[in-house]
DNA sequence: AGCACGCCGACT
DNA sequence: GTCGGCGTGCTC
């Protein structure tokens, strides 16, 4: 009987591949566990087992797979379940979704190694000169990687090099595969076993008498041990003896002492005593019973509660229901919002069943926790974490919070698979029969929209926790006090006013700009040319503080140019404002209060965010400057006032969801305002106060907003009435892209008629030297997903039979918002 | 995606 | 002549 497994490799390729396994191996494999196959001429990949069975492949001899990499799978049936799913629905590989959900330590990948040819002697005379800098190198190191040799060599392709090594019989090369996961271990001492009795001990005291700090050494970690009752750290050691590392290093030599190493978690929690969890008040308790209920019905609850009602005390108080049932919690969030603050909450209620899981952990701290949650440890019974944490191994999860479940970065856009985390997560609670409780105070049109079909239960706190009121918000028309003179900067009269009051009062201010930089726009006086990127289709922003201009879309820079490209007039113009110029402005307008600014570039380095809340928080700062960052689950006590310095820019964003989100974000930002005793204030300011989205920012009308924008949707044939995929294509040849696209719609219009909109170029139509060309499907409700998704994927394999068009990037893109 | 193979222009 | 560019085809 022959025996085969069908593995996911992660390369995105379409198939899984098959290989041969022995009976032994056929009886221990299991779906989920990975295994290092050879893949290609020469390369070792990890895939993780699909399936196991007996149907030899057709057509081809299934190669033998290289060496089993687990005892147990490490990816359970429900993943391998889920991961078919997002492969489906969002039209990617199976690879890719590997890629994306287990932690990097877990792939490994062979690299080729270099070694010298020992059997035999050669000689030296018949090798080249690069050829003999390699040989040469290897007898100093034992082995070499490709990349040491291209070091060596100063070039970059030095396969032929090698080639010809091989062939002279100078070296060999071999794949070697290296586990990338190192436990982390802490190193130990305990006394040699040889004084453990009495006498022994006393006779080592006595002989280290003339060793007075090692004597020294031996009675602290007496004391140390005697009063902890517990393994003594070597760094412990160290720091409470006030020895040298170099004295315990000659004990341990001695063999007085002997050491040991204990494995240990690098994420670890050292907290206090858990807390008990906070009462409610009547309107979260109202809330709490709400959502119960509708648990009774519905799989999926929106929770609609305003900003500042303390949606949180009601997840712990469910969270704390499920884990009593021994279940699972996963509690999903905006990787922005995973601030330091609401962690800390959590933990003081349930301590080291707490797991963080987000992009800023290292692929070690991430192993750590996915370990945790496949073994179904205590350390991991919630998980707090960013939506990369729908992947981990989850058995029994009970309960699936989203917590501002509008936020679209939840939806990853690049690479694939482009997977929407809230869409997952109610796919993943079906699985595994949980509830999922979706909250907001901005709810997505789609979400609502589900919930007023019946399709989710629906709960609301229309209260400010401690009845705070809504802060009171006011438009100002910039257009009109431009006219009469009564703007400074981007200053309007009223936000000075309110500012100067606000600052006398010793509260606090947020200013919003949702564009980071100086200014995007620079502009010659003389020739109107403004510098672009070399890369993009995009002009440069100008940053000050590094006097440079900058590319958002590459990252390209250069310094500020101090005369016109084009025609050298030194008069240059700098159009439109971001952070940093207002950040500028309230300095000359506030001297004596303190300004910080939180975007992109104040907030790269790991801890640069929390610096600035911690500020914050501690009143160090007066006046905060920032981008839509400052919108996410932040508390600021001490904020009364909060202004958005230019409204419209968002409100004209070519996208159909601009209205939803710029509602969303303004009544985000305002959120912030006044969340104690004090009713905080809210300076819209904009060229057309008359905007119907402004109008309902400003009495906080959710409901007209979500109707007034339904009925768009309607007529404009939008999400969520018609579902869409977005087809990217992409290539640095604009007329092969533009050959490619409209050939591509015009067989697309063949099978979906009106509802295939493009090809058409992107606002920004070339991106990295790669333009792009954009064709839209629409879908209506009643036309079946996967049908359309088939009849895609057909015209797309046409597509790529053709030759002219095979270099041109394909990017599928489903639910592409 | 990688990676090898193969074909063509630009240097020692 | 070789180096390195990229178009093409394949991976169990």
């Amino acid at each position: 009987m022959n025996h085969f497994i069908d593995v996911i490799i992660p390369v995105p390729l379409k198939k899984l591949f098959t290989y041969s396994i022995s009976a032994s191996e056929f009886d221990f494999l299991k779906p989920g566990m990975r295994v290092a196959v050879p893949f290609g001429k020469s390369k070792i990949y990890t895939g993780i087992v699909f399936r196991v069975h007996n149907d030899p492949p057709i057509a081809y001899e299934a190669k033998d797979i290289q060496q089993i990499l687990d005892d147990t799978p490490i990816v359970n049936n429900k993943q391998l379940q889920l991961w078919q799913w997002i492969a489906d629905y969002y039209m990617c590989t199976l690879g890719d979704v590997m890629r994306a959900a287990l932690p990097s330590a877990f792939i490994l990948e062979s690299e080729t190694v270099i070694l010298k040819n020992n059997i035999k002697t050669i000689d030296e005379s018949i090798l080249k000169d690069d050829e003999f800098l390699v040989y040469e190198a290897l007898h100093h190191q034992s082995s070499l990687k490709i990349h040491d040799i291209s070091n060596i060599l100063d070039k970059k392709n030095v396969l032929p090099v090698i080639k010809r090594l091989i062939e002279k019989e100078a070296i060999s090369v071999e794949e070697e595969v290296y586990e990338k996961y190192k436990p982390k271990l802490v190193r130990y001492v305990k006394l040699h076993s040889r004084f453990s009795s009495e006498e022994g001990l006393q006779k080592l005291l006595d002989d280290l008498s003339r060793a007075p700090k090692q004597r020294q050494v031996i009675l602290t970690l007496f004391s140390v041990s005697a009063t902890t009752k517990k393994p003594v750290k070597v760094s412990d050691l160290v720091a409470q003896s006030g020895a040298s590392t170099a004295i315990i290093k000659s004990l341990i030599d001695k063999e007085v002492l002997e050491e040991y190493y204990i494995q240990t978690d690098r994420v670890q929690y050292s907290g206090e005593e858990n807390e008990a969890t906070k009462k409610l008040n009547e309107h979260q308790e109202t809330a709490l019973k709400e959502i119960k209920e509708s648990f009774e019905k519905y799989m999926v609850t929106l929770l609609h509660g305003v900003t500042s009602s303390g949606k949180t005390e009601v997840y712990v108080k469910l969270i704390e229901e499920a884990l009593n049932m021994g279940q699972q919690v996963l509690y999903l969030l905006p990787e922005i919002a995973l601030t330091a603050q609401l962690i800390t909450r959590l933990q003081n209620y349930f301590g080291e069943q707490v797991a963080i899981f987000h992009s800023k952990y290292s692929t070690q701290e991430r192993v750590e926790v996915w370990n945790h949650v496949l073994n179904k440890s205590e350390k991991a019974k919630v998980v707090l974490g960013a939506r990369s944490s729908i992947f981990l191994p989850f058995d029994n999860i009970g309960l699936i919070i989203v917590d501002e479940e509008h936020e679209q970065s939840f939806k990853q856009f690049d690479p694939a698979p482009r997977y929407h985390a809230r869409d997952t997560a109610v796919v993943l609670a079906n699985m595994h029969k949980a509830k999922i409780l979706l909250g907001s105070a901005t709810p997505s049109l789609e979400s609502y929209f589900n919930a007023k079909q019946n399709k989710y239960g629906f709960v609301e706190i229309t209260k400010r926790y401690n009845n705070v009121l809504m802060p009171d918000i006011e438009l100002i028309d910039i257009k009109d006090k431009f006219k009469k003179k009564l703007m400074k900067g981007h200053f309007s009269d009223r936000l000075i006013e309110e500012m100067t009051e606000t600052l006398q009062e010793g509260h606090q201010i947020i200013l919003f700009q949702n564009r980071r930089g100086f200014s995007p726009i620079v502009e010659c006086n003389t020739c109107g040319n403004s510098p672009q990127c070399p890369n993009c289709d995009v002009s440069l922003t100008y940053h000050q503080y590094r006097n440079q201009l900058r590319c958002h879309y590459c990252g390209y820079n250069s310094s500020m140019i101090k005369d016109c490209a084009a025609c050298g007039s030194p008069e240059l113009d700098t159009k439109g404002f971001g952070t940093e110029q207002i950040e500028e402005e309230v300095k000359l307008l506030f001297p004596d209060y303190k300004v910080a600014r939180m975007d992109l570039d104040t907030t790269r380095g790991k801890y640069g965010y929390e610096k600035i809340i911690t500020a914050l928080e501690q009143q160090e700062i007066d006046i905060l400057v920032g981008t839509q960052m400052l919108t996410k689950g932040l508390d600021f006590r001490h904020v009364k006032l909060v202004g958005i310095m230019n409204a419209d820019n968002m409100l004209n964003f070519p996208d159909f969801r601009a209205h939803e989100r710029s509602f969303q974000l303004m009544l985000q930002v305002s959120g912030r305002a006044g969340r104690t005793d004090q009713r905080g204030k809210v300076l819209i300011q904009t060229y057309n106060p008359y905007h119907n989205i402004l109008q309902q920012v400003s009495t906080n009308n959710y409901i007209d907003m979500f109707n007034e924008q339904m009925n768009d949707r309607y007529n404009y044939k939008y999400p969520p009435i018609y579902k869409q995929i977005k087809i990217t294509l992409k290539h640095k040849d604009y007329s092969k892209v533009d050959a490619a696209s409209v050939w591509l719609a015009k067989s697309l219009r063949q099978v979906f008629r009106e509802y295939v909109l493009g090809p058409e170029s992107p606002p920004i139509s070339r991106i990295r030297n790669q333009f792009h060309k954009n064709i839209l499907v629409k879908i209506p409700k009643q036309q079946s997903l996967s049908k359309t998704k088939e009849a895609i994927i057909k015209i797309n394999n046409s597509f790529l039979n053709i030759k002219d068009f095979r270099s041109v990037k394909i990017i599928l893109n489903v639910d592409n918002f």
